[in-house]
DNA sequence: CAGTGAGCGAGCTTCCGCTTGACTT
């Protein structure tokens, strides 16, 4: 119908594009790539030069029907799609697949999503970048390679299933090496001393001031000694320095800093981010959220300008531009700002106010003056010692862009901001009212959260925008990684106090290293990562994904041939991965703990079939070993001597009851007694080591009882419907699968069996929780996955469906 | 839903980057 066509990648940008260029346009949308390497096999063919074999996504037949429909009545093509490495294939993929001519297609690229920057794009059409198209095959087969090539080892090695790739390697090494640091690492202590003073301001008047000593002490002794020599000492005012200071705003948000902000300042995690951030996005009110540019539209920069003006005045002011620092960045969008500056809220969840809130304000802020700050130290002579105190304080002179909006940090340390200190003129004497010297430790370094990763993977140059959330997901997915929480330790601290000329020495208790929802390796992760390090080292090289780059970015400038560099890669690689295959051992990251006191065996933990184990004697001997799950909080790495031979003592008997023999174990939901071939969970308040004979015959009394309440009542000839008391209230079952009672409130008693029938009819997909979907949108398939072993035959993917 | 640590073994699993969609306890 409409003379010409523009294809985008994105559905929400057809459609504001579409408004700008009136009826003669017609906008649609690709959905990303419509195509990719066929899923089975590896979809490269070797023998013809590395020729890639690209198949339409299942998911994508259906767009490319419709667009291949549209360029038929079109005169002129536009491919709009990013002006990126994969915008460019994106466009000749298109190119391709609808069979384009090359006299009535055009491309045409735009940074920012304005009338101005399309009407000039449209003016300005170009030929597709072969280079440029030609480095992403070469990216893409090159992924390919080493993620078909390298899992397959670790089926045969280590364990089925499992998976290694460019990115995820090493964003799991990362974690991994981290958590060896932590374990290394041994604190340092060290004296901190702080005094707090009497004197009088400039206009006599009393007042306390706290200062902090220039050094700290290595020892304990050094410190009392210095305390000693305060017994006697005078102090005064040896000089006071005032220095103005400036503090500018952090650039706007991309993905991967909106993503660390809205953990830090929100408890998000990445995927929270993203979805909340595909919301606003989809309705209107910010720009696209997968970027990694700091730019903003002219636009953007002028009403941020009048925004700022009619909020706080002209002096507020201060309109910048920042440069991208990122390694490798493409920057095909803007930053992620509002649409509109003047929107300071939007309509939507809590999450997307708050959100919106939080990129508003840094968006804001990003354009207003640097803020004044004015910082004071007093120095505090200490007669008869060349040591000085130091009491520092901060006013701010100016606020500027501190008006609407800080940036957090990962520690939380510097915390305590010292304020305004009192007027004081130099030789004034103060007086001591206490003086303390206070044992402190050096940190362990902090293991990585989720957006904390995504920052080191940016820095490194790993992984894209539209990658870091999915990865993520996968490295948890595949049990390489959890997150989970580190219940504070106490810690004795030693702290000297020196006041009314006599010094005390007490021992204090604080809490340390407490962390939540931070990414903790498991063995298995372990166990993959330092097998994959040993054998491909080069693949494992922070590095690798950078020098690869440059070559990318070589046969984007038309220097070489992609499938040069794919073969000097590949003529190296593969002859390993045929190596290893042949020639390495089975992972199972075996460590020997010592000998069992009681056997004189050998003592060992290693990965087995169902996860980490440890082991009482060896395969080899004629005493078969003994065996030992490890707890979930245990693992391989750190595990102790005496923490394995402890999981030896269950199961344990605890007595007889009704003819049979009560076990006590712990199983994969927690502690349990099995009696009779039933089992009773254990509540949390009892210890597997010490519940009684009569305890136990309690716990499986109290079960029964419970049992006995669980039916309401059965309907039907045969009983085929049964009316039950569940976890989360009344509820009935029909040939396995489980119906809700409603409406809400209904007395499960009264009902009858056309009253169940009804709510069967009314619930057609209740068994539908068989299906492979599980809670979170991508990490779900994979998740099913793993999980449909216990059940033959589920196919998780619908292929083929021609 | 909870014992295991291996046997003869079918056939399966997997990458990174673009984009959104419509699954419930």
């Amino acid at each position: 119908m409409s003379k010409n066509l523009v294809i985008v990648e994105s559905p929400a940008k057809a459609k504001t594009i579409e408004k700008f260029l009136g009826k003669d346009y017609q906008v649609m949308s690709s959905f990303g790539h419509i195509r990719d390497l066929a899923e089975k096999g590896i979809g490269i063919d070797f023998d013809n030069n590395y020729q890639p074999e690209y198949v339409v996504s299942t998911d994508k037949k259906k767009t490319v029907a419709e667009l291949k429909k549209a360029t038929k009545d079109a005169e002129i093509v536009w491919l709009a799609s990013d002006e990126d490495r994969e915008g460019e294939a994106i466009a000749w993929h298109l190119y391709e697949e609808l069979k384009l001519k090359k006299e009535n297609t055009r491309r045409i690229v735009f940074h920012e999503i304005t009338k101005d920057a399309i009407l000039n794009a449209i003016e300005h059409p170009r030929d597709i970048d072969i280079h440029l198209v030609d480095a992403q095959q070469a990216r893409r087969v090159l992924d390919r390679i080493v993620g078909f090539e390298l899992s397959p080892v670790l089926w045969r090695k280590v364990r089925p299933s499992l998976s290694a790739g460019r990115v995820q390697s090493v964003a799991v090494r990362l974690i991994v090496e981290r958590e060896r640091e932590i374990n290394q690492f041994l604190a340092d202590a060290s004296y901190k001393v702080s005094a707090l003073f009497n004197s009088v301001d400039v206009n006599g008047k009393a007042i306390e001031l706290k200062a902090e000593l220039s050094q700290r002490f290595a020892t304990k002794a050094e410190a009392m000694v210095f305390l000693e020599s305060c017994k006697n000492a005078q102090f005064s005012v040896d000089n006071i320095i005032t220095k103005p200071t400036k503090k500018s705003p952090a650039p706007p948000f991309t993905t991967s800093t909106l993503q660390q902000e809205a953990a830090r300042k929100l408890g998000f995690s990445v995927a929270q981010t993203m979805q909340v951030a595909q919301r606003l996005y989809e309705s209107g009110n910010i720009t696209y959220m997968r970027t990694d540019s700091v730019n903003l539209s002219g636009l953007a920069l002028g009403t941020s300008k009048a925004e700022i003006i009619s909020m706080a005045g002209e002096k507020y002011v201060h309109t910048r531009q920042f440069n991208t620092k990122t390694k490798g960045a493409q920057e095909a969008h803007e930053a992620i700002r509002p649409s509109y500056m003047n929107a300071h809220t939007v309509e939507g969840s809590s999450q997307e106010k708050r959100l919106y809130e939080l990129i508003w304000k840094r968006t804001i802020a990003s354009q207003m003056a640097d803020a004044e700050l004015e910082k004071t130290s007093i120095y505090i002579r200490i007669s008869g010692n060349k040591q000085q105190f130091i009491a520092s304080g901060e006013v701010i002179v100016f606020d500027g862009f501190l008006k609407v909006y800080m940036e957090s940090t990962d520690d939380e340390t510097d915390a305590e901001n010292e304020s305004l200190l009192p007027a004081m003129k130099n030789g004034e004497k103060l007086f001591s009212e206490e003086i303390v010297a206070q044992e402190r430790f050096s940190q362990k370094p902090p293991r990585y959260g989720e957006a904390s990763l995504v920052r080191k993977l940016e820095e490194l140059g790993i992984g894209r925008p539209s990658t870091y959330a999915p990865t993520i997901s996968t490295i948890q997915n595949r049990s390489y990684v959890e997150k989970g929480d580190r219940t504070a330790e106490k810690r004795n601290y030693n702290v000297l106090k020196l006041k009314a000329g006599k010094i005390t020495d007490k021992i204090k208790e604080e809490n340390t290293g407490a962390e939540k929802s931070k990414l903790f390796p498991t063995d298995i992760g372990m166990v993959v990562n330092d097998f994959l390090t040993e054998y491909f080292p080069t693949i494992l090289n922070y590095n690798f994904t950078a020098d690869v780059e440059k070559e990318f970015d070589l046969i984007a400038d038309g220097e070489i041939k992609w499938t040069i560099a794919i073969d000097k890669f590949y003529k190296k690689f593969h002859p390993i991965v045929e190596d290893t295959m042949k020639n390495s051992e089975r992972q199972v990251g075996e460590r020997i703990l010592g000998t069992d006191p009681t056997s004189g065996r050998q003592l060992s933990v290693k990965l087995g079939k169902y996860g980490p184990l440890a082991q009482i004697g060896t395969a080899e001997e004629e005493e078969k070993p003994l065996f030992a799950s490890l707890r979930k909080e245990q693992s391989i790495e750190s595990i102790s001597m005496e923490e394995a031979l402890e999981l030896f003592k269950l199961p344990r008997q605890a007595g007889e009851f009704e003819g049979s023999i009560m076990t006590v174990a712990i199983g994969r939901f927690g502690p349990y007694i099995r009696h009779d071939g039933a089992f009773y969970s254990l509540p949390k308040t009892d210890d597997p080591m010490e519940v009684s004979t009569e305890r136990a015959i309690e716990i499986i009394e109290e079960k029964r009882e419970t049992e006995k309440n669980r039916i309401i009542k059965t309907l039907g000839e045969n009983g085929e419907i049964q009316v039950l008391n569940g976890r989360f209230g009344p509820y009935f079952t029909c040939n396995k699968i489980n119906y809700k009672i409603f409406p809400k409130g209904t007395d499960p008693v009264t009902l009858t069996l056309e009253r169940c029938q009804e709510l069967i009819a009314a619930q057609p997909d209740a068994g539908a929780k068989k299906k492979p979907f599980g809670r979170k949108a991508t990490a779900a398939k994979t998740e099913t996955k793993s999980k449909a072993k216990a059940k033959p035959k589920t196919k998780p993917k619908a292929k083929k469906s021609k």
